[in-house]
DNA sequence: AGCAGAGTTGTTATATGATAACAGGTCATT
DNA sequence: AATGACCTGTTATCATATAACAACTCTGCT
């Protein structure tokens, strides 16, 4: 089960152990809620994309998949598992890497807001009403309505900085 | 040079080849302004991507752009000539779509946020400034710094609604 | 005019990301 | 145990993007 409290900051050291199996615990949750199968591989896929907080291409899926089994594994293979985990809330796609990232909190829906790191690559996912407030009051001036929204912020995480 | 008349509102029926000339004579000043070179070729492929307000795909404008000559052009001359736009600022890339669009404000250095439509693919570019300010409240809070922003709205733009 | 050097374009090959189509296997329900 | 829905394997292919090097062209200089 889930425990209530909250995850740790990604970009501080931590016991990345403990966001593993809360996102594993998580994604159980809600596939049972939802009546859908979460297969061996499907939980293997979900499983590699929490391998740490940088977003994952699905190449990078594939060929640690295939060195796990012998055997090599093709593309499709990778992709239905993401597709499926997409469907579910339980990662995320992000446009501006053509890669994958675990998602803290899937039991509701929604879509992130990313802060990406170009020097540690994390990804850390924010719920920022005051961006999707902003974006709903400009597509409103527009007269447009929002079926989904694309927020990703490229720059340096904190830790980077202090490096730096 | 371009003249000071706001430009047409890319949704409503209008006389694109005002668009299209704009956009033109805006990239020569600027090329001129940087001192940079608004080659033949660059020059061709700003006028394709303006060909319309829906984000065109490099394939495409290599497609068009090899029908054009006869001869088969390859697809470095046409990322090429694309990557010095967007460092010109005269087009932008909209990472979702994997495509590109011609910016109709390219005197100043900014990223755009864009009002995809699903259904016409049309892309309205906006410079919202409640928006970066959202995005940059919530990086500050973070202790995160921002160097380029991707912000992409999908839905329905007017026109499609009002049909539907 | 002729030359040198930077910048631009051509060309071939290849990397990287994603999907179509169909065959075969697995699982829950009856 | 049979059925049917769903999941996975497999092959082929499409779509997007870049590396590396050769050839050309433009500009500034002598």
């Amino acid at each position: 089960m889930s425990d209530s409290t909250t995850l740790p900051d990604p970009q501080q050291p931590h016991n990345h152990a403990h966001c593993v199996s809360h996102a594993l615990s998580a994604a159980e949750q809600v596939c049972a809620r939802d009546g859908v199968r979460f297969t061996a591989l499907r939980k293997r896929v979900l499983e590699l994309v929490w391998q740490s907080h940088k977003p994952l291409g699905a190449y990078d899926i594939l060929e640690t998949l295939s060195r796990d089994d012998g055997r090599r594994a093709a593309p499709p293979t990778v992709y239905r598992a993401l597709d499926f985990l997409q469907e579910q809330g339980l990662v995320h796609r992000i446009a501006s890497l053509n890669a994958f990232i675990g998602c803290p909190s899937p039991e509701h829906r929604h879509q992130g807001h990313f802060l990406i790191c170009l020097n540690c690559h994390i990804a850390i996912e924010l719920e920022e009403a005051g961006i999707s407030d902003a974006i709903a009051a400009a597509a409103t001036t527009h007269g447009f309505s929002v079926s989904s929204e694309t927020v990703e912020i490229s720059g340096l995480c904190a830790q980077c900085q202090a490096a730096a």
